[in-house]
DNA sequence: TAGATTGTTAATCGATTAACAATC
DNA sequence: TAGATTGTTAATCGATTAACAATC
């Protein structure tokens, strides 16, 4: 596994700084302070500060502090969004719909190129503007589309299979919400999204 | 903000482990090692072990390892799942109605007690079981239901007034998957879900 | 017994926070 | 200038990993 020059924490938040540039932005504002930036992202001056270091942005000036437009462009260019990111999804359920839905919405830089399912019933038809597949015709349709990103909202046993026959047809980055870790390869980045687990989390700590 | 005994990073590990320990337990397996945990759980055996001291578990053997079932015990007896935790749900949306499915589902623990929107066409009826209200009568429903978490799935502009609404009426625990960081006071704990910002970061990890 | 595993302490690693000279 | 802010280094904090005596 190569080295990551930016931990994964930082990236976090930079994609947070970046949205909240565009906000920003949006007001009007051409500048801002690193003491504005942290207290819209819920964290402190020294944070953000560094976190710019870690892109190697030292654009900042005493007097002005960061030019909006100059650090979104930065945190863009960090990021790599300069193309438009292929994504297939595989489990048309509830979670999956929402997620086709939400991205129909046209999040910048990311598609939902096709959808996948094992049932008949939810196939071969187009739901939030995205084509429904068989899960048969997965490797054609990977190829069609020269996807590298994939999610998975199948339930949990069939999680792992879905992740190997992605991995296989050449997917480089996972998102599982499937409540279970996956095994993967060294060179495939995996994040999991686990609501249940988040709703446990925050009913102990707020008991 | 009282101190915190059991670290959040562990809080998330001990749900996980519960769960693999119920399929394990489910396959017949009476005792397991912290390596055979470990596997599952994608983590190392030195971590395991040192969760389950953080929880004040110390009856594993070097012969048999941990007994599935007492282990299970005192990670509820931990998380304190003693009783059944009613949760209300704000934002009738894709995401909104994927989660009342999900918890439709009987999620061992949680109830969804009412769901709420301010758009009159989705309110005044049912949903995966759930009764759907008007935002106006959420004061009136949390006392009756007596909730104490919310999930927000709710627009970004408009998720810090729900948030404000929900602490107004007791709530003291909250999920958010709005994509903006919420002003919580220090009693009430917040943990956000940001699927695009998930699905930025393995675009990025991936790359 | 010999060998594997536990429970815990010590060492390491990484991330956050504090501090401060340089700057405008 | 005086005062606030930046960029970076040092200090602190917390979490993970290694090590190992005790145990079965």
């Amino acid at each position: 596994m190569e080295k990551r020059v930016i931990p994964v924490k930082t990236v976090e938040r930079l994609v947070l700084y970046k949205r909240l540039l565009r906000d920003i932005l949006a007001k009007g504002e051409s500048s801002l302070y690193s003491h504005q930036l942290a207290k819209m992202a819920n964290n402190t001056p020294a944070q953000v500060r560094r976190d710019l270091m870690m892109i190697g942005y030292a654009g900042g000036t005493p007097r002005k502090g960061y030019q909006t437009q100059e650090l979104i462009d930065r945190i863009i260019q960090i990021l790599d969004e300069s193309k438009e990111q292929k994504i297939v999804l595989v489990g048309i359920g509830n979670l999956g719909r929402a997620i086709l839905s939400y991205f129909s919405f046209q999040q910048p830089g990311f598609t939902i190129a096709a959808a996948f399912d094992s049932d008949e019933s939810k196939t071969n038809r187009v739901i939030a503007g995205c084509r429904c597949y068989h899960l048969r015709e997965f490797a054609e349709k990977i190829k069609e589309t020269d996807a590298k990103l994939g999610v998975i909202t199948v339930p949990a046993q069939h999680a792992q299979q879905v992740a190997d026959m992605m991995i296989e047809c050449g997917i480089k980055g996972i998102l599982n919400f499937a409540p279970i870790p996956l095994k993967v390869p060294d060179n495939v980045f995996i994040d999991r999204i686990d609501i249940t687990m988040a709703l446990e989390k925050v009913a102990y700590l707020a008991g």
